[in-house]
DNA sequence: ATGGCATATCCTATATGA
């Protein structure tokens, strides 16, 4: 099973590429954020087409999140973060498809900081957290991903000088991700690449995907529930050299389901993993 | 400190993104 998380960046005039990617690729499960179109403007119809059953949540001009998935209907769990509800962004969805949880998030962009934006994204990513707590020890397999708008530390990007005051690489940013991975996350991209630069980013200007001068800020984040099932994960890098392409690439993670059948199925009586005094300490740990 | 580019909308301009 082949799950992605995708930053299209206007599913209105990215629908020709996503289509193509999708025929090409062929996950079985596609997390879309920044559709920037109203609900009444899903490309239901084309997707449909192409095989995918979908559940969005649009919003005017920003945001904006979808949970595709090849031949199934997404099951849908909840179509909004916990913990305000008077925040009105589409930013988040979560279902269930082949007995996974799978949650779409899209992080605040935070810029400019400090100021009022910086300030939500913090909030946000606080409300994040601890949802998330409760989602890694629920006894279900959970994939958490989406466009996290965190650079985890200077290894994940080309060059942080010019990005220094960035929101993304902001110590209170990293803290809180250092701190939702400390809760046993799993991030698979870096947990199966230790040693790799890789980027699921590179803005539209100075060239920078000609450069390869990219970011690693979409992530992919599995339970203790979901870990064994990890067999590969990457990016569709090809994606983002294509004419008109979106300014992030298609990452994904290749799951072997039944890994998890041979007694560590998603059973409510499940012993919640009490893991993870390492992971309190990387918390702890400055990033380089 | 700004701009480079791209998308969307209240479109000879402005907001947002990262």
């Amino acid at each position: 099973m082949k799950i992605a998380t995708y930053n299209v960046n206007g599913i209105k005039s990215r629908l020709p590429r996503l289509l193509e990617w999708l025929e090409r690729e062929q996950p079985d499960v596609a997390c879309l954020q920044e559709l920037k179109a109203l609900d009444a403007s899903f490309p239901q119809a084309e997707l449909k087409q192409a095989g995918y059953h979908a559940l969005w949540k649009g919003q005017r001009s920003w945001n904006g999140v979808a949970i595709l998935a090849k031949g199934v209907q997404p099951v849908e769990i909840r179509r909004e973060l916990p913990g305000d509800p008077s925040d009105d962004h589409s930013r988040y969805l979560e279902a269930a498809i082949d007995g996974v949880v799978v949650a779409c998030l899209y992080l605040p962009n935070g810029n400019p900081q400090p100021g009022p934006k910086f300030d939500y994204k913090l909030a946000w990513f606080d409300r994040l957290i601890e949802h998330a707590g409760g989602l890694y020890s629920s006894g279900h397999p959970v994939l958490m991903c989406g466009d996290y708008n965190v650079v985890p530390t200077d290894f994940d990007i080309y060059d942080p000088k010019s990005w220094r005051k960035d929101a993304l690489l902001q110590p209170q940013t990293r803290e809180r991700y250092q701190r939702l991975l400390g809760q046993g996350w799993i991030d698979a991209i870096r947990h199966l690449h230790p040693e790799a630069a890789v980027y699921t980013f590179w803005d539209y200007f100075r060239q920078h995907w000609q450069r390869n001068a990219g970011l690693r800020i979409d992530h992919l984040l599995l339970n203790a529930e979901l870990a064994p099932a990890l067999k590969a994960a990457g990016v569709d890098a090809w994606v983002r050299g294509q004419e008109g392409a979106s300014d992030h690439a298609p990452t994904w993670v290749e799951l072997d389901l039944k890994k998890l059948k041979s007694g560590k199925t998603a059973s409510a009586t499940r012993e919640p993993a009490a893991k993870k005094a390492a992971g309190k300490k990387a918390a702890a740990k400055k990033s380089v």
